[in-house]
Parts: C-alpha cells; sequence; structure tokens
DNA sequence: AAATAGCTTTACGTTTACGTCAATGTAAAC
DNA sequence: GTTTACATTGACGTAAACGTAAAGCTATTT
C-alpha cells in the first residue's frame, strides 16, 4: 500500500486537483529520474511540499513538470525554461510590470516562431530526401526486374 | 587584402559554387567561433579542404554548417545532428540500404512533426497568454482612469 | 527485531560543447 | 626586418545536466 501518494480518483471531481503524487510516480509517469525532479527543484523550478522530509508534488508541480519537459524537447537551458515557466505564473504587479512582461511574451513567440520556420525547413528537406529515395529505389528495383528477365 | 578567401562574384555563374571560406570569414558570417568550427570538424561534422595547414571552406561546407546551427537551434546534440547530416550525404547503396536509409527519413520526419506539436503548443500557450495579460492591463488601466475623474 | 522498500542529503564523477590560454607558423604591411 | 594579423595544434578549464554511489532516516512486511 501506498499512503504519501493517494490514487483518488473521486466522484467529486474537484478532489482531483488535490491529488499529490510521490516522487517515485512522476518520475515513472515522464519516465525521468527522481535525481532529474531533483535537480530542477534544486535550480527553482519546482517546488513541491514536504511532508516532513518527502516531497509531495501537486497537480500543479506535474504541469509545471509537463512544461519543463517540452521546454527541453524544444532544446532550452533549464534557465531559459525557468523564464517561461515564470511567465506562466501570474504575478499581480502594476500595470507598468505587466507591460514588461508582455514584451517578454511576445519575443518568446517569436523565438517559436523562428524555431517553427526551422523545423518546416527540416521537415521539409526530409520529405524532399525521402521522395528521392523512393525513386531511386523504384529505379533500381526496375534494372534488377529487367536483369532477371534477360 | 584577402587571398585564401577570395571574393569571386564572377560572371560565370558556377564558379560562385567554387568559392572557399576562411574560417574567420564563416565565424563571422554565422557567428560562431572559430573555435566551433575546430570543434565540430574533430567530430566529424565538417571536413574542409586544407591549403597547407589552413583551411578552405567550400560552399558545400558552408551549406553543411548551415544545418549543424539549424540543428542546434533545434535542440539537436552533435552526435544526432551528424546522423542527421548523413541522411543528407547521398550514398549510393543497394536496394536494401536505401531502404534502410528511408526508415531513418521517416523516423526523423516523425520526430520534427512531434516538436512542430511541441511548438504549436508553446505558441498557443504563450499567445493566450498575452491575450489575458492585454485583459488585465486595459482593465488596471481602466480602473486608474476612474480614479482620476473621482 | 530484522529485512525490505522508498525517501532523504551530500558529494564526487561524467558527458557535451565549447572557452581560453600558450606556443608556434606564415604571410602581408610598414 | 620586424611588427601585425590571422592561421595552426595542443592542453587545460568550465558550465550545464544530470549519473552514481554512500550513508542515513522511516515505515511496512515477515
Amino acid at each position: 500500500m501506498d499512503i504519501t501518494a493517494k490514487d483518488i480518483t473521486h466522484k467529486d471531481g474537484h478532489k482531483d486537483s488535490h491529488r499529490t503524487y510521490s516522487i517515485r510516480q512522476l518520475s515513472k509517469e515522464f519516465d525521468v529520474t527522481a535525481r532529474a525532479l531533483r535537480f530542477y527543484e534544486d535550480k527553482g523550478l519546482i517546488s513541491p511540499e514536504r511532508k516532513g522530509q518527502t516531497r509531495l508534488y501537486s497537480a500543479r508541480d506535474r504541469a509545471r513538470l509537463q512544461l519543463i519537459l517540452r521546454g527541453k524537447r524544444l532544446g532550452f537551458s533549464l534557465i531559459e525554461i525557468h523564464e517561461i515557466l515564470d511567465l506562466y505564473t501570474p504575478k499581480d504587479h502594476g500595470a507598468s510590470q505587466m507591460k514588461a512582461t508582455l514584451v517578454k511574451y511576445r519575443k518568446q513567440i517569436e523565438t517559436l516562431k523562428r524555431q517553427r520556420e526551422d523545423i518546416d525547413a527540416a521537415i521539409q528537406d526530409m520529405v524532399d530526401g525521402c521522395a528521392w529515395l523512393e525513386g531511386q529505389i523504384s529505379t533500381v528495383e526496375q534494372q534488377n526486374a529487367n536483369e532477371h528477365k534477360a
């Protein structure tokens, strides 16, 4: 049995958001090591609560982890991911601060759009090469068939 | 004057493809250090010719560098980039080998498409957050205007 | 009570991708 | 002919992102 991480799939829907996860559960679910999760915490990317010594990850922590991993898949450093996570964390500032944040949002959007152009170009290259290769293969097989007849 | 890297913009168009670049020219053009270029060579990603000791980069080397940098922007490791570059380097194998290569192409395409989904999701998040923030700002400014009137 | 399983921190090790000298070579410029 | 500018090859240093023991706490299982 597992007490630290209860499997509440209660009828009361909003309880789901109060679910907690052990470090192992999260690491298994997202296929990362516990070491990595502690490392992210060290770097200030997640801050799970503690029940005594042991970490208890909330649904919010889980969501942040998803963002972290997405950032990694996109090639961002943990520092960059930290800044991105800040954008997701709503802070109730004055209008001037919010406008500064808005600038960061837009910069991030531009960065991502440039990255998408890179991806689209790369995909195009691969699709082209794919088509060319298929042509080559069918040509060679055609030749082989003719040689067989002769 | 620079002899090692001639600036031939000759009327004979195809001479352009015979242009060579010094290590500095390339590093400046793409904003990478010469150290990085030598490092990539060490890892087998580029193989410029030599005029004595000094490297002479061809147009093909330049193109490979572009691919390397694109790979980096997309978060691939140099080893992964090496494998990707192999896909760009046409080898004239038998049909079975070509079919194996075809599989690699398709895997790469899938990888890139998954990455694009990540990017699209990230962009969506940022756009949403952007819109929300804009709403907040206009609300606050509305309040400020009312307070000013009172 | 002893073993097992899972959590913790501390700390040193490792890989990747270069940065940063240092010593040397070569070639054009003054 | 010597400074200036850019090239080369080592060789060591470094930051990032963990991996990998080591040693200890805690709780259930036997």
